[in-house]
Parts: C-alpha cells; sequence; structure tokens
DNA sequence: ACAAAAGTGTTGCCAATACACCCATGC
DNA sequence: GCATGGGTGTATTGGCAACACTTTTGT
C-alpha cells in the first residue's frame, strides 16, 4: 500500500504539509417541496457507524497523487450531488454552507465536511427517487418524518443549520425561483415561502411583492395559465435563467 | 520520512477514509478600525512559495496520529488567532467566513483552507503589531494600502468575501460594537459603520437607531463622557457581554 | 461670541401588514 | 347563480432618509 501514502510524503522534500491530514468530506442538505411540504433528502447507511441510520448524501473529496491535485471543492460537491440524485449538473442549485470539523465528529477518525445545501425543482424531485445510485435515497418531510436524534453524525446540526439559511436567504434573494417549476402562479410561489418560513403569507399583500419583482424585471409573465379547477391563474418566470 | 507520512496510510485495515487526503488550514481575516480607517492584518510570508508575498495570518488544522483527533476546527482558528496577534482568546470576535478547495490554489499540492474573519476592538489593536509570533504582522489598509494582486494565494479572494460578509452582517447583528472600545460614543459607533459600509450616515437618523437600541436593551448608557475638545459625548456600552 | 459637534423635531417615502372588496371561472 | 380562489384598493404602521433646528461645550 506504499503507493497509497498521502501526497505529501511523496514530495521530495518535508514541508510544512507534511504532517497528518484529516479525511475531508462533502455532505448535502438537498431540499425539495412537494406538496406543499418541505422534504429533505437522506440516504440509509449501510456500512458501520450509524449502519441503518439515515445520513445526508456526501462523499469523499477526490484527491490526487503526487503530482495530481484532485477535483476542486465545489466540484465534488457537484459530483456527489449529481451521483445521489441522479439529476444532470446545473439543473439544481447548490451553495457551500459551513465546514463541520469537530475533532469527535465521526466516530472512525479525524474528517473534516464541507457542507453544502441543494435545492430541487419540484418537478425534478420524483426522479431523485429510484436515482442513479444503488443507495436507497428517499426524500423526508422535514416537519413530519425526520427524527433529527436518529440521523447519523452530526448531521442533525448540519440540518439545521440548512433550515435557518434557507429561511433566512428566502427573504432577500431568489432562491425561492429554485423551488418552484420553470413556470409558477403566485400561490405556487407563496406556497414556497409559507412553507418555509412555517407562516402564513396575505395573498393580496405577496402579489404586490410580485408585481414590484415584475416592475423590477426579476420575473416576467410567462404564457399559460395555470387550470386550478377554479378561475385560472397567471403563470410567471423568473427572468435571469431564460434572459 | 516514513514516519510521517501521513495518519490514513499509517491505519491498519483498508476503508472509505484510507485515500489520499487534503491538507487542511484555517486563515483568518482580521479586521480592526484605527483612526476611522478599516485595517487588515497580513503577514510577510518567510518562505516560498510567495516569499515575500504578504498574506492571510493562518496555519495547519493540528490532527494527531492513530487514534488521536487533534483539535476542533474552531480551535484552531482560534489558536492561530492567538498566535498571530498576541491577544487572550476570547477578547476578538471569530467567525467562520468560507472554506476555499480549489484544487490549484496552493502550488505546495493540494491544501484546503477553511477561512474565518476576526474582529479586533481598536483599543487592543496596538498590542497586535510586535505580538509574541516572531512573523512580521502589520496592520494594513484595506482602502489604501492593500493590493490585491500582491496577495499570495487566493487571499485576495477570501479578503473580499470577508468584506463583504461584514459589511452585510453589520446591518443586522451586533458586530459593530466588536469594533468599537468597551463604551463608546455615538460618533464613534457611526464612524464604524461608515468605515464598514463605506457611506455616510446622517447623525440625526444614526442617533435614532442608537436610541431604540437603548429602549430595546440592546445597549446601555454608561458613566463618563467623551472630551473632543468641544461638546463632550455621552458614551454607551453593549449590554450583552457585561450582562 | 463662535465654531463644532451633540442631540431633537418634522416631514416624506417606501415596505409590510391587515382587511374589505371586486372579478373571473367551473360547477 | 354561486362558491372558490385570483386579484385589487385602502388605511395603518414602522423604519429610514433628508433636513431644518436647538443645545451644549471649549476656545
Amino acid at each position: 500500500m506504499a503507493t497509497k501514502r498521502s501526497a505529501a510524503a511523496a514530495r521530495p522534500r518535508s514541508s510544512e504539509l507534511d504532517y497528518p491530514r484529516p479525511a475531508v468530506t462533502v455532505d448535502i442538505v438537498v431540499f425539495t417541496i412537494v406538496d406543499a411540504d418541505l422534504k429533505v433528502l437522506l440516504v440509509e447507511r449501510g456500512l458501520p457507524p450509524f449502519e441503518g441510520c439515515w445520513a445526508l448524501p456526501g462523499g469523499f473529496v477526490r484527491v490526487g497523487e503526487g503530482g495530481e491535485r484532485g477535483e476542486d471543492l465545489e466540484a465534488a460537491a457537484t459530483r456527489e450531488l449529481a451521483e445521489e440524485t441522479g439529476l444532470p449538473a446545473g439543473s439544481v442549485y447548490l451553495e457551500q454552507l459551513y465546514t463541520f470539523g469537530a475533532a469527535e465528529r465521526d466516530p472512525r477518525g479525524r474528517v473534516i465536511t464541507v457542507a453544502y445545501y441543494a435545492l430541487v425543482r419540484p418537478d425534478l424531485a420524483p426522479f431523485v427517487e429510484g436515482g442513479s445510485d444503488a443507495s436507497a435515497a428517499r426524500w423526508w418531510s422535514v416537519a413530519s418524518e425526520v427524527q433529527p436524534s436518529a440521523l447519523a453524525f452530526d448531521h442533525a446540526l448540519i440540518l439545521d443549520m440548512a433550515l435557518e439559511r434557507v429561511r433566512g436567504k428566502i427573504d432577500y434573494t431568489n432562491i425561492a425561483f429554485e423551488l418552484v417549476p420553470p413556470t409558477f402562479s403566485t400561490a405556487e410561489l407563496r406556497a414556497v415561502h409559507e412553507v418555509v418560513k412555517g407562516r402564513a403569507y396575505d395573498p393580496a399583500n405577496f402579489r404586490r411583492r410580485l408585481r414590484r419583482m415584475i416592475t423590477d424585471g426579476v420575473i416576467v409573465e410567462a404564457p399559460g395559465k395555470r387550470i386550478t379547477g377554479r378561475r385560472p391563474a397567471k403563470v410567471y418566470r423568473f427572468a435571469r435563467p431564460q434572459g
């Protein structure tokens, strides 16, 4: 296994880098909203530790040997996300969350994890279960199904922080558009805000917010209507992606 | 140098962890405000790469061998901060910023750095230069002295992100109190906001913000006054730390 | 007295909220 | 027609910016 020694040890001269290193993983909190319910993707662990427990999808950052550097951290997250969801890279919003490095957070040894969170549009969510990766991945209702204490490692803490981040950023960024289909009605967008924030919004006032976004050019009217069984609703789309 | 091979290679059984690992460092963007000027602490690099360049203070996360786990990530940042500034731990505000993991960011090999930012009160800033650590650390004016292109590694990018973070959080958090002495006048606190945001604030309106903070119990009047050569100003202190 | 800075009052603007109300549509 | 949910109008509140104004002090 000499070939498996660290890149630092393979270097000709001893240097600052020539010390024990932690393992580094990326873990991803993948959210979606289906049926007005916030869901998070969890995978069942097939190996100890925490065998049988549910955990956040993730994996080790690939680091090359010798002169090879391996993949960018962001690329590791993108790769894991694609592997675990089966969704093409670029179709899912991904953002770095926080890095968790408590010395004892993994019983196997020193593992530092860089956590990301991802937002999957509801129209893509059904394709995730039964995705390419064999590992049994499943959407869990954050409010009614996830048992924080039953999650592996410190993943409950990571999930908490991801929730907090999304709840905070939805008010002053455009991340809500990552949780609706490409075109959406005001009610659909409002439902996203309501589910994330856990409170009701006045439909009339929410509509005004939306109108401001139209005048600001953030969203535009889209062709078609939503047939709801009652009066159909206008649909809009986010202006940025499609220009 | 066989003893210096990575902990992963020394592990008896092959496992998920038994792969090449990146080196992990913490880098800290240490800010202070002196003479109404935002300053950042930089250290001169004594070794290649980037020898002679200025860089953010930082260092490797200590990871034990075998069963030893080493220090928490947060502890590594706290330790580096204390080493580089000479200030006692706990006297400086410290918060994780972002993790930078581009594969080619360090010419020596694969190094992932977890960046933090720190806020040093101006009354402590003079003790930092000529601190305990031998490395020549110096305060640089962010606006007028720092040459982003001259910084080592991707430290210009890290500095940028730290600036953005502080500028964003000063509006809705209490971090401004980490950049004034324990007691402060309204003008002093206002100067902090003005320097960070790079714009002027109306003294009258700023006073009102301050009054709201008094009624909300965030700050309290402190004994003493600021002698400015003109009319002395009342001084206040942040309520949280001292109760 | 005068300059400079602390501190107050007043006004207008903009968002967010609450709530009454109109409108279009499928049944 | 009528219930349902989409969509509009209006009043109120609170924060923030602008700016004229008063107060307090050292020189």
